[in-house]
DNA sequence: AAAGAATACGAGCGAATGCTCGTGTTGTCT
DNA sequence: AGACAACACGAGCATTCGCTCGTATTCTTT
């Protein structure tokens, strides 16, 4: 895994971090996501962050180059959190032989519950319009999630070519998208009744393009 | 609580426009239109949209009292826009005994045309999450779109009970406002493929619900 | 122990932005 | 014509925000 980091000594010259130093990294990455959940990312503050965390502002900036790069820090954190969670969800039987209901049911409690844990994520990915520089710490990731959509899709549509299956997949990621924060700001069974309704309408579409 | 400075005439005051003023107001709107566009609603200047209007900063603030002020004013002038818009589209017979298939039919072209047209619409009520100024402007329109896709649904399912009708109208106008975004920047045929993927989400969705 | 690196602080800089203000010009009303 | 309101200007104020810098402290390494 890399542990013993291979210092290419080249440009950057990285510090080499103290545990201590992991530890506040970790604290800005969940302050931060706190605070972009409650004001959203442009209103968000690298000072209110800092203060968050408990810090200074001159040492989140022994962290973190700038505004953007730490909203690219906590999109990869998403990142590899969403994709473990996606090697819990997924296991080999339930997606051979998946009707589009089943998939869709076995990846949506997760997803609404993942989106209910992590505040900060919509804030993040869930926007329709980005800022340029949050729009480029969030590509790939939003990339990532494209390809292992279009590849669920392909699997229940095979006779689509990949243009349409890209197209299906781009589509059903934004019905998602765009639900989840109604969703997340609902409370108790008005939440419950808008993740049925997501489940409908990602069923019905689905299921329109199997006929 | 109320203003310090005196008094009393309940009105405001408001200057008594020229033709001139109502020009620049209009100038303003446009400009402002397109700088929203272009940069969206929080990376937009006022100094932007007055030198976008070909006029100086104090000028702006002569007819609007700040930059919510110029998007709430922008907001009513879409409204209006759409109102007109609904009254082309509909006329008695294609509302009274119209399939799903007709309805979307008949209101998702010119509903996409009218996005194209005007590229600021999106920039002001697409967004899913807002700065409190923006939500305070645009609620009111988005509260009588609320009501008038709710009317439609309550035409469709008049079995429904009134809150269920009010979230699937929800879940209706928040399909629309995120795939709009994709087709307006989409091009082509590309943009007609996916008009035609959002027709798919809303028939099947809304027929779903039918059965 | 000594040196160098990593961590920590927080006042404040530079730039950007929403908006104002003093002043001058054009239109309207009597 | 005179008076007053509406319109116009644009330099710049007040504030905010991302970020820096000088300095001080803690950890690691030798």
């Amino acid at each position: 895994m890399a542990s013993e980091e291979t210092v290419t000594d080249g440009s950057q010259a990285r510090p080499r971090r103290q545990a201590r130093g992991q530890q506040r990294i970790e604290q800005i990455l969940h302050a931060a996501a706190a605070v972009f959940a409650e004001h959203g990312y442009d209103a968000a503050t690298t000072n209110a962050i800092a203060a968050q965390a408990g810090i200074s502002p001159g040492s989140l900036y022994q962290f973190f180059k700038n505004k953007d790069d730490i909203a690219h820090a906590l999109a990869d954190h998403y990142a590899s959190q969403l994709a473990a969670l996606r090697g819990e969800v997924f296991t080999r039987e339930s997606i051979d032989d998946a009707s589009v209901e089943d998939l869709v049911d076995t990846v949506l409690g997760p997803l609404v519950a993942f989106n209910l844990a992590h505040p900060g994520f919509k804030a993040l990915f869930a926007r329709t319009d980005m800022p340029a520089g949050l729009r480029a710490a969030v590509t790939p990731i939003h990339t990532a999630i494209h390809h292992r959509v279009a590849e669920l899709i392909g699997l229940l549509l095979p006779d689509r070519s990949h243009e349409e299956v890209a197209r299906i997949a781009t589509v059903t990621i934004q019905l998602v998208r765009s639900m989840m924060p109604l969703i997340a700001d609902a409370s108790g069974p008005e939440r419950d009744a808008l993740t049925t309704e997501l489940h409908a309408v990602l069923t019905s579409y689905l299921h329109q393009h199997l006929s």
